[in-house]
DNA sequence: CCCGATCATTCAGTAATACCGAATACTTTC
DNA sequence: GAAAGTATTCGGTATTACTGAATGATCGGG
């Protein structure tokens, strides 16, 4: 991917950006910044003056700190807008929230984890999840669709990592997880029972865009006695067909979704 | 603002994600955006190299075009969740939702725009709002909420431009705005009465965090007809006493909404 | 109210960086 | 299979962004 050397400053300066998120403050001052990326004071100054320019930044003025600027929401909103793979499948997710009324989700690989990047709410209960948020793969049902069919290698290094315990259900074990990929792999579907949140659980099916090729994975979620009644009544297999569906329509691809 | 001198990449990295939106297209060729920015094809390319590398731009490996990356929504979720103002507006924003089930946004000036932050959707009809969308000030109600409490050397500028028509009701002359905004101070909101899109309305009102200092405005929207019942069920006192509270709760400010 | 401490911001010199143009590799088309 | 149009690499160099010290602003304590 890096193959030519990166620019110094634009490293920098998304380091800026991403600090805000991984300190989990919402409000940082030039010398938090400065130390926290190990940077002078000053060269930390241009760095968040120039972002602040353009909108990146903002900058409070009773107390001289910065905070994320309102920008980055304005190129989120481009990136939905433009994304052909949320574009296209958005009305499939409107379709299976019409039918089950649950909370429906689809997510994208990124790196070593998944973005949800589309999410159309159920009239009832609001699930919390963010749009943009990265999640981990292990606990989620979109998470375990793409691991699934990642290739051997790239499995082998997120299965090495450590993976961080949710709830009493999570599996945080690299073998149990191996099965657990192996079963999605034989079912054509991904369950997430309460491992992320107690009394949270969802089915998740991957979307292909070519053999072995996942493009990203859509998810109904809900209660769990809920989820629980809507599998009795056909929420796999529709979540199957939805997803074959959009493989042909979106992908130009076909394969059988095996409904057994 | 931009008193230091900016740093060259990071603007010009910026410029190139700004240009999928300008342009309005979600490819774009090295060579498109070399010329796009008047810059060295190999200057656009470091450039790109280093965003893609980022997950700020993805590469199609089909046609080796660029598109915006997921980082970008990553970063924006970090917004929502940070962003004192959205955070804490949003409670009211259900709050009103669940009176009137109409669509509820709060919406914050950028630059000579409003960004909509925020948006709670009514149960029945979806309004194609993006949520970190940029919007012009004289066709909205929000944004002639924000514009009327500007110092007038901004609203001169803003009032200066061109104001695209995008109805049969748009205001694009300036005189005819003044006026408009004259009528929101005296009376305390602002109303859209299909001026950006035929059959919507909507009833906005102006949040402050101090005298004459508008924070960001809030605004119900929904089908002409059903905001015109919701109106002469009091939604507007309604809307400015959510108003008065945010600025009591949140901004500790006091004032008095005038209720007549 | 003044003094000292802390932090943001400016400035000027310089080492390092990112920029440029040319060369190369890759793809597509005829 | 050649040619045209791109993407990508490379090396020298002018420009740039980085640094450290100086200045300005703000806050708290005496």
């Amino acid at each position: 991917m890096a193959t030519t050397k990166n620019i110094q400053s634009i490293e920098r300066a998304f380091a800026i950006l991403d600090l805000f998120q991984q300190l989990g403050k919402n409000e940082l001052s030039v010398k938090e910044i400065a130390e926290g990326l190990h940077l002078n004071k000053s060269t930390a100054f241009g760095l968040i003056n120039t972002l602040a320019s353009l909108g990146c930044l903002e900058q409070d003025r009773s107390n001289q700190k910065y905070m994320l600027g309102l920008k980055l929401l304005s190129l989120a909103s481009t990136v939905q807008t433009q994304n052909v793979i949320i574009l296209s499948v958005h009305p499939y997710l409107e379709q299976l929230n019409h039918m089950y009324d649950e909370t429906v989700h689809c997510a994208i690989r990124n790196g070593d984890g998944v973005v949800y990047v589309d999410k159309v709410d159920a009239g009832s209960i609001h699930i919390s999840t963010q749009i943009g948020s990265q999640n981990d793969m292990h606990c989620t049902g979109v998470g375990k669709c793409i691991l699934a069919y990642l290739p051997p290698s790239t499995q082998d290094r997120i299965l090495s990592k450590h993976m961080r315990s949710m709830t009493y259900n999570t599996i945080t074990n690299a073998l149990q997880l191996r099965e657990e990929l192996d079963r999605v792999r034989r079912q054509g579907y991904a369950t997430d029972n309460e491992e992320i949140s107690v009394g949270l659980s969802c089915v998740a099916v991957p979307v292909f865009s070519g053999p072995e090729t996942v493009a990203c994975a859509i998810s109904v979620s809900g209660m769990t006695v809920r989820i629980r009644t809507a599998v009795e009544h056909g929420l796999v297999e529709n979540l199957k067909r939805t997803a074959a569906a959009i493989s042909h329509e979106v992908f130009d691809y076909d394969y059988d979704p095996r409904l057994d």
